[in-house]
DNA sequence: TTGTATGCGTTATCAC
DNA sequence: GTGATAACGCATACAA
């Protein structure tokens, strides 16, 4: 039944030249090769419809050509971004996009990278927030090493408290311009929507937070700090809570954009009209973030371009090219109606 | 630099044994070994953080461990779901997802396959519809030989004009089921917003749209077909020219989700009330869908669940169990707020 | 300009 | 119960 598969062999026989010169041809070698065998080579490769086995190529060159991608969830907005950003430039270039959705737990986590070394990665990509996790840090360590070991190439996008290439994006000070905003227009009673416990990205965002505060002379109220997880429904939960501290409570800055879209959700549900009875911000400029109601003044993260800045990055790294610098994206304050300024 | 890589003949040295003992021991070999030798080939493999080399393992076993996932947007929540679905399946089995976006390009579908054929992925998933193109389905076909011939499967989501495993999801017999719900509703002058030209999805779902007119003695009236992309953008733009023809209308149909979110999105925002002027409905039932203004009536299409049973599906066929039957999902009406009864 | 021999890490076959 | 050997498909060093 299996038909055996076609080999640099079955070509050469067509072309009736060695297997090495086949080869040649394939790598396009420095090694000269005569116009006329190249051309017989061609023509049969053609003929036979034959690629050379990636497989094999890979064990011969110690390359397996997977560039791993962990995130959290690739449903979320984020990540789609940041993966269709890797995949439009990784793919191009003949390398595998391998994802892995971890949900944020430490155990899938450490599936994921045990898989990716076995298979050898030239690369992974570590796209969420770091875990805060005692046991997870200890085990990652380990993994690390192993890794750089067998020249993996690790990646983390926002910090990650091990020792290789961190992605810088600026959550903290992405919040903390984003409150500084909240605060000159007049707003000193400002509620926060935290993201996930656990994750290094939440304790940034809402440092943040708190850095403005403390620059404008407001008190950080731990009463106004509620609780999320980065999710729309986590907004609406938090919304519900809010409510109960209405009078106390100017504007909303939430963690993300997903959480802040929820909130306003459940907000208008509830009849509180935003942002006349109260302010909503978020971070990250998500594509639905201009289709709100009202539609949502926040911070533009642009995760596709960071993605394609990602696989550029890589290409240049994976091939030798230790001098090339990561591209920065740029954050940039989008003003719409969800903020409102106060007399 | 390169520190060398960790092989099976390290883990012999150490455990003092022979390189094949060590592998019966990591496969689990039928072939007796000792006790008391497996004990110090576990004790050497954890001592050296072994694991074995996949690529290598491929190469022997003519297995890539490669699925190929071929989408047309990961940022649309259709697929990032049953990517999400697959990925869940899939990798907690040893498999490598391999992402590929397409926009719905010939050429990107094209170069996917290619790189798949050359990685020699065990599978092959076509999650998005077909695309209608004439030199596309040529290729297609050839390329579709090719790969069944180095042994990959080849599975099409919706049906696809080719030699492969095609799943069924019955996209007309959704969009006739909900047009027939319009209909009970009191509607006749009903509006439809089609999917992308040259995909075959676009054609099913328009055409279980018509059949159900056709059944309730409703004449098909051209002028009120109007395009869309599957897309929110799409949807507003269609939304801008159904207004000018509101009189007409008192139902749109919308040939999925995003493109009815976006139409709701337009019409609010141009000051018509949905559902009191006109009523919208949709296909997919996306999470978003529950928070629109109004929340939005549509078919679900159990997106996640059909990516679980595709990955279940995939590693029976892969395992050689040929007689496993794939796991069909159900749809179901999800009647919201967006469809009003006329009297 | 071409070809032969060797090895990448693993496993199946066969011998002991 | 154990191990030497060949082979998977390819690319390189070396020889011619």
């Amino acid at each position: 039944m299996a038909n055996k598969e076609i080999t640099i062999k079955d070509v050469a026989k067509l072309a009736e030249c060695s297997p090495t010169t086949v080869s040649r041809v394939i790598n396009n070698s420095d090694h000269p090769v005569s116009k006329e065998t190249a051309e017989k080579v061609e023509a049969a490769i053609k003929k036979l419809n034959f690629s050379p086995n990636r497989i094999a190529q890979g064990l011969k060159s110690d390359r397996s050509n997977i560039i791993g991608v962990i995130v959290h969830d690739i449903c979320d907005s984020y990540f789609a971004q940041m993966v269709k950003g890797i995949e439009e430039f990784i793919s191009g270039h003949e390398y595998i996009v391998n994802i892995y959705n971890t949900s944020r737990s430490v155990e899938k986590e450490l599936h994921a990278f045990n898989l990716l070394k076995a298979n050898r990665a030239d690369a992974i990509i570590l796209a969420g927030g770091a875990l805060m996790d005692k046991k997870y840090e200890q085990k990652m360590h380990s993994m690390i090493n192993q890794l750089q070991n067998q020249n993996t190439l690790v990646l983390g996008i926002t910090p990650h408290p091990f020792d290789i290439k961190n992605i810088i994006l600026g959550n903290d000070r992405a919040l903390e311009v984003i409150t500084d905003k909240v605060i000159e227009y007049g707003h000193r009673k400002i509620a926060y929507i935290d993201g996930p416990e656990k994750l290094y990205t939440s304790y940034l965002r809402k440092k943040g937070f708190k850095k403005s505060l403390e620059k404008n002379d407001i008190a950080v109220d731990d009463n106004l700090i509620f609780k999320g997880d980065f999710s729309f429904n986590g907004g609406r939960k938090a919304a519900l809570e809010i409510i109960k501290k209405i009078n106390s409570i100017t504007a909303v800055v939430a963690a993300n954009d997903s959480t802040a879209l929820g909130a306003m959700w459940e907000l208008n549900h509830q009849a509180i009209k935003v942002p006349d009875q109260i302010s909503v911000v978020g971070i990250d400029n998500l594509p639905e973030a201009k289709y709100s109601y009202p539609p949502l003044t926040t911070i533009e993260i642009p995760i596709y371009q960071l993605g394609t800045n990602i696989g550029e990055y890589l290409l240049n790294r994976l091939n030798e090219n230790c001098n090339y610098q990561f591209k920065d994206i740029k954050i940039k304050l989008i003003m719409r109606n969800s903020l409102k300024r106060l007399k």
